[in-house]
DNA sequence: AATATTTCTAAGCACTTGCTTAGTTTTAGA
DNA sequence: TCTAAAACTAAGCAAGTGCTTAGAAATATT
């Protein structure tokens, strides 16, 4: 009954993502989407309603892309040398996918921090619990720390895996390296 | 012969850096600074000759506002220790001031990183290159480190430094303080 | 008091922003 | 083969961007 569409949504998403990543939000004009993704406006707007539908999207998109990441970070069971392997696999995927700077989404997170934005904010409120309580759980695997050792150390992992997502953006391999090294002594 | 500047540019700059601090550099258009600042979008113009020449002297002004605890840190002779206290002086300075988020300087770094303006992009290095240099020679006084280690315990720092200063945008003080404290711990 | 010189006001420049819409092209089903 | 419905193109909207400018207002000197 009608014509079908040119384009896969799923493919032009991607490149979106990609973009966004690379510019972050408010640095990515529609006009700069359009000749990514490959399409008009009408269609973004048809498939993604807004700029932020497209937006969210992305994130989702991102989220996705890093999932068996998480995956593998949740299911291991060596305690905190899991999380210092999460920590290593956190600065290899952007360089993998393809030269990208730092995590799409503490970027994100930095972008919107002070921002009036209240859907995103929430978002990204949530994932960084979420990476929280993943961190108790795994330092709170070893018996011989108490209750506040365990907080005080999820606290100062947390601090330093956002760190290093913003620092990655700017620091050379052998920095990160030692970076991530010296941060796992302190435990 | 003439008529006198009815402000103070010393004081209509302070809040321009007060602005750009808040919002960064994009995120702050010229018809914000002329709210903020109390004076027309000419005077602006006249007084600092482009958004880019008010916002390195935003950057200027904040420096010489840090500036007395770049020199106590400088001054100070207990080596690593000093560095801890930089490091609670540096996310205290902006609570001080008015309870602005993060250090200007290192916001700037983050947004400006992948940008092509490279008189902003020189103007960080600089600052970031010269703040290792300064960690450097606190580290090699102490005499047991060999060069090495003292290369790899600065560039840790450094890295440490710059995500505190993008951490402490969205965390409090109880995970700032944890942070630090388990920074230093084995160093 | 008159004047020369600077400051200031406010309107406007061309360009970019996110988003919409009128009108054309395509295509699956009758 | 005709037609109705969806997909597409491209032009255009109002609002916001950095910056400029013509003209009014103010004031230190003569």
């Amino acid at each position: 009954m009608a014509r079908s569409k040119q384009y896969n949504e799923q493919e032009v998403l991607e490149k979106a993502m990609s973009l966004f990543w690379r510019n972050g939000y408010e640095n990515t004009s529609v006009r700069m989407l359009e000749k990514e993704m490959g399409i008009n406006q009408f269609s973004i707007y048809a498939s993604f309603g807004s700029k932020q539908g497209l937006f969210l999207e992305s994130l989702k998109c991102y989220k996705s892309k890093v999932n068996c990441m998480f995956e593998k970070f949740k299911n291991s069971t060596n305690g905190i040398n899991d999380i210092k392997d999460f920590f290593y696999d956190s600065v290899q995927v952007p360089i993998e996918v393809g030269n990208y700077k730092g995590c799409f989404l503490t970027n994100t997170y930095n972008e919107f921090a002070e921002a009036e934005d209240q859907i995103i904010n929430t978002q990204m409120v949530e994932f960084m619990g979420g990476i929280k309580q993943l961190f108790i759980e795994k330092i709170r695997s070893d018996k011989s720390k108490d209750e506040q050792t365990v907080l005080k150390q999820a606290n100062y992992l947390l601090l330093a895996k956002h760190g290093l997502a913003a620092a990655s953006r700017v620091n050379d391999k052998q920095e990160i390296e030692d970076y991530i090294e010296l941060t796992f002594k302190n435990l």
